[in-house]
DNA sequence: AGCACGCCGACT
DNA sequence: GTCGGCGTGCTC
């Protein structure tokens, strides 16, 4: 016999959770994970639907209370179908559970959804209420509630349903009973918020130059003539692809459909937002972190409803439930945030071309420095590449100089800033220009380096950074390789060896030594903890309250400060050393967009790359703003040891509050995974980078294959492994393909 | 959320 | 007794 696990589509916490039916013999082939079937719940045996999440042979449950499902749904709402078959995907390609992949999926409808705000309305006039009131009271078997509710309604009138079931606690049941009598008139008007109301219109109507036209009408003829294939738009800074988004978009509407633009989260600005708005006005809603549950739930009843035709926001605005989805965008298409660090850990690129199969809907990605893998899918074909070569407003490139810090320590500098950075910031106080100081703190996994010559402890294996650990032990989160740290330079003999640890703040504390008249601004995760402690400081700073803005990525990523002539970034080195697979590709990216702040005004700006490696491809490629020789060199590397996208990479964490049980349960998964002699390197369990978090013990397994469908039965395999283990019952497995980080 | 069950105070 | 209201708890 054959169980299903059930989720109920109810909008309650308490029906948050998973029931038991049996699969009836005729219903079999037809119910599957993902299914959504109607079933009889709750003493009435009323009908509702469920969505199926998962299938087992054991009930696990009280066999006498198992009920049969009924069936499956003919006409299931096809947009929600559409998610779900989504979802159902995702929970295969990512791992998690179906409940997690359609929480990801479906909009989340915590508690009583207020997203309409019911108006409870007496219809009696007040002698007659007062009448009824009376009659209510005399009954002697006080009806206190009915009492409190029709006093309430004569003196205050009209009373909104929250109120009234929440702060005055009548039940539900005595509102419909006043409806019946027809003492009250509910009405419920559906007010959902719009975070763009009240915005000012700026019409959006700017003619397209030659490169823009080109590419829209190859997308155009290619959509035309039915050819799916995704659209990689790449053009640098400037060049105008927004212009180009929106007329493929208006291009969409036009067939009535609608359009999803996902923006990195910290790219939403207004400036962004308006220029969708000027063209599109109402038909635009955008999403974004700060919108509550509930706001975020009234967006997707809004283009439900067909009242939003374009929706504009975060990752998670993939799962706007349009009924007719026309065409994803993804800008910024190399940004690591498109990767979720929640379970199911998905990549939008990859759900967005899912999303698109399933609906029919073309995608586009947009990016100035495209990531390996989306760039290799041009190599390869399965993209249609879009150029965009020229900037628009023809501005020169920003002048870049790189900092060999080798030399500034040879020439007795131990400073963190090199005397050609320090005479520039110099330069630009005495202009009364601004300037940006740029340090990496992600990645700071404790590399070890030499501050004389540059070299730095990587795994003979596998190409990454050494990671120091107790001890004074170096270890290899890829493979497991250790050996002790060296006391002096293996390259060079030099005594001035050690982890790179500096940081914003001690940055700080020495350009105010350095500069006392220069006014400085700090801004990272403790300056911007506050509710708007990220517009404050960027605002303070476009006001030209300070001088010098000092910070981590947050200042790189899309702010444009008119005044600011000047980007130093102080340590390059910081994530070109990450212990990942990927960390060349990030330190390019990031040294690209650190580049691209400066000068944006009419005076041309210039860069200080400060480095241990200037000789490193990565650093030369993004001082010359040449991404094909970026991407020759890192394809090749990537080519060499089989890393995506010349290969897929699995980590599988294993998560304890008990030390032992982590590593135990690591070495049996580690154990099982040999004795399957699949397609797989499995690399022997490690510690994660961080060993230890929040006292949960973390452990890793990294598993490298050529095929991603070869890791994707590795995780299954994992995952039915552990179910039934009595010995990974204290543990948690997660998996994360392709990782954007380490763990 | 919606429904039944059980408790409790008045009324036939 | 028993009727009807109201709080509580469960739903595979």
């Amino acid at each position: 016999m054959t169980y299903a696990k059930i989720i109920v589509d109810i909008s309650h916490e308490k029906l948050d959770k998973t029931f038991t039916y049996r699969v009836p013999e005729q219903l079999r082939d037809a119910v599957g994970v993902g299914t959504p079937v109607v079933i009889p719940f709750g003493k009435g045996n009323r009908r509702l639907t469920g969505f199926v999440v998962a299938l087992s042979d054991t009930p696990e449950f009280d066999l006498k209370k198992i009920k049969d499902i009924i069936g499956v749904p003919t006409d299931a709402l096809p947009i929600e179908a559409e998610l779900i078959a989504l979802a159902a995907w995702m929970r295969e390609r990512f791992g998690g559970t179906m409940n997690q992949a359609l929480k990801c999926v479906l909009p989340i409808k915590r508690k009583t959804t207020p997203k309409e705000t019911k108006l409870l309305h007496l219809a009696l006039d007040e002698a007659t209420a007062k009448e009824e009131l009376v009659q209510l009271h005399r009954r002697a078997r006080h009806s206190v509630a009915k009492e409190r509710l029709l006093t309430a309604l004569i003196e205050q009138g009209d009373i909104p349903w929250d109120v009234v079931v929440g702060k005055l606690d009548i039940p539900s049941a005595h509102i419909r009973d006043f409806e019946k009598k027809a003492w009250i008139s509910v009405t419920s008007s559906r007010d959902y918020r719009n975070p763009l109301k009240g915005m000012q219109v700026r019409p959006n109507e700017i003619e397209l130059n030659d490169d823009q036209k080109k590419a829209l009408s190859v997308f155009l003829e290619e959509r035309r003539t039915g050819e799916d294939k995704p659209f990689l738009l790449y053009g640098v800074t400037g060049s105008g692809k927004t212009q180009v988004y929106i007329e493929m978009i208006e291009a969409v509407l036009r067939e009535g459909k609608q359009a999803i633009v996902l923006i990195p989260e910290i790219a939403l600005t207004y400036q962004t937002v308006m220029r969708f708005y000027g063209r599109f006005g109402e038909k635009v809603s955008i999403m974004n972190s700060r919108l509550s549950d509930g706001e975020r739930c009234d967006q997707f009843e809004r283009a439900k409803a067909g009242e939003v035709s374009v929706m504009v926001g975060p990752r998670s605005a993939l799962f706007t439930p349009f009924p007719d989805l026309g065409l994803i965008i993804i800008d910024e298409e190399h940004e690591t945030t498109y990767k979720s660090e929640q379970v199911p850990k998905y990549h939008a690129a990859e759900v967005a071309k899912k999303r698109a199969a399933l609906s029919g809907a073309s995608v586009v990605f947009g990016s100035a420095t495209p990531s390996v893998t989306g760039f290799s899918f041009v190599k390869s074909g399965a993209y249609t590449l879009l150029t965009l070569p020229s900037r628009a407003a023809a501005k020169a490139l920003p002048e870049c100089h790189i900092v060999d810090l080798r030399e500034e320590l040879k020439s007795g500098n131990k400073n963190m800033l090199s005397r050609l950075l320090l005479a520039k910031i110099r330069e630009r106080l005495d202009a009364g220009e601004q300037s940006m100081l740029f340090m990496n703190r992600r990645g700071l996994a404790g590399f070890i380096s030499c501050r004389e010559c540059g070299y730095v402890l990587k795994c003979p294996h596998c190409d990454v950074s050494l990671s120091l650990h107790r001890g004074d032990i170096m270890r290899c989160h890829y493979c497991g390789y250790e050996t002790a740290a060296p006391k002096i330079c293996p390259e060079c003999g030099s005594k001035y060896i050690g982890t790179f640890r500096a940081g914003t703040e001690q940055l700080e504390e020495n350009v105010a030594k350095l500069f006392p008249d220069a006014r400085i601004l700090r801004m990272d995760a403790d300056t911007t903890k506050g509710k708007d402690g990220h517009d404050k400081i960027l605002s303070a700073f476009a006001n030209r309250e300070a001088d010098i803005l000092i910070g981590t990525q947050m200042i790189v990523k899309g702010h444009d400060f008119s005044a600011v002539t000047l980007m130093g970034v102080v340590a390059a080195d910081m994530s070109l050393h990450a212990a990942d697979y990927n960390s060349a590709e990030r330190t390019f990216d990031l040294l690209c967009q650190a580049a691209g702040r400066a000068g944006r005004g009419s005076v041309p700006g210039e860069v200080v790359i400060q480095t241990y490696q200037p000789g490193h491809y990565a650093i030369k490629a993004a001082a010359a703003q040449d991404y094909e020789a970026f991407y020759e060199t890192e394809i090749a590397y990537r080519k060499l040891l089989h890393y995506p996208p010349c290969g897929a990479l699995l980590v599988i964490q294993i998560l304890s509050a008990y030390e032992r049980d982590a590593d135990e349960a690591a070495d049996l998964v580690f154990a099982m995974l040999i004795s399957q002699k699949a397609k797989v390197q499995a690399a022997h369990p490690v510690e994660a980078q961080i060993a230890k978090l929040k006292d949960i013990y973390r452990r890793a397994i990294y598993v490298k294959s050529a095929s991603y469908d070869e890791l994707v039965r590795i995780k299954d395999a994992a995952e039915r492994f552990t179910e039934g283990n009595a010995a990974c019952r204290r543990t948690v497995m997660r998996f994360d393909f392709n990782p954007m980080y380490g763990f």
